[in-house]
DNA sequence: TGCGTATTACGACATTTGTAGTAATATGAA
DNA sequence: TTCATATTACTACAAATGTCGTAATACGCA
């Protein structure tokens, strides 16, 4: 499931608290965005198109909340800037990453501890929430 | 500098070789990938429009190459990705990909040099080609 | 020098994305 | 009950993106 940048905005909001109405969203907005309410709305319509928040009614008014995990989201973006930037590959993609990206020294070490986390738990995947 | 996906297709070609001509740039796309001529030439001048690329002359025919880096595309693609699904954290977004994405033995020994090395040359960014 | 083929130059058009407005309705308080 | 306000339902519309088509040239070869 691809989410368009509007999107995001939103789902990020969702993913934060939810079930939401579309108000609740327009608070917890980052400050520069300033959509009009029913603008909120129409996003929110089109992400229940395709799937990826549900809509039901309590009383009158909407509710929302996410049907797409942000993991899944993430995965999903992750494999797409893999793919049209990184010829696929996940590996040049973290490289460039760590090379060129400031990490803090705090942040190297996690991503150390990370790896080495991984590379004891032997034959590839920790984790696996379905990966859509 | 943002690129749409078919404009990916296109500076992949180009950063592959170049200068290139539309011909060029067609026969080098992705096999699954088939763009008429004039679409591919469409491309191309928008994003000659935008300064991602140059055209020029050699005769008749129109020559193309990059002005923006591949390296800076990928800066800016992958700024945009950790600012929408990250709330512009690298850290977090690393820590996704090591702990998601399955990693060979060699992939993960790489990655901890590159960290490793990182930690030495400390003061923080080891590359940095001009981050538009 | 005349023709078929490769190139150019430009315009076009359907979809998707970003952003709202309006009219109708439901709700709560005076 | 009535009126101001919150919510819904629908529609709209410009800009960005994805994909060409066509008419006019230019070029190389018979």
């Amino acid at each position: 499931m691809k989410l368009t940048e509007t999107e995001w905005q939103i789902m990020n909001c969702l993913w934060e608290r939810h079930p939401a109405t579309a108000r609740g969203i327009a608070e917890r907005l980052p400050k520069k965005i300033k959509w009009a309410y029913t603008t909120i709305r129409t996003l929110l319509a089109r992400l229940a198109q395709k799937g990826a928040v549900r809509e039901y009614k309590e009383g009158n008014t909407s509710l929302y909340e996410p049907l797409l995990t942000r993991d899944n989201a993430r995965r999903s973006a992750i494999k797409t800037l893999a793919n049209q930037a990184f010829d696929g590959a996940f590996g040049p993609l973290l490289h460039f990453l760590v090379n060129d990206q400031s990490l803090s020294p705090q942040q190297r070490k996690e991503l150390t501890q990370a790896l080495e986390k991984q590379s004891k738990q032997r034959g590839g995947r920790g984790n696996d929430s379905n990966t859509k």
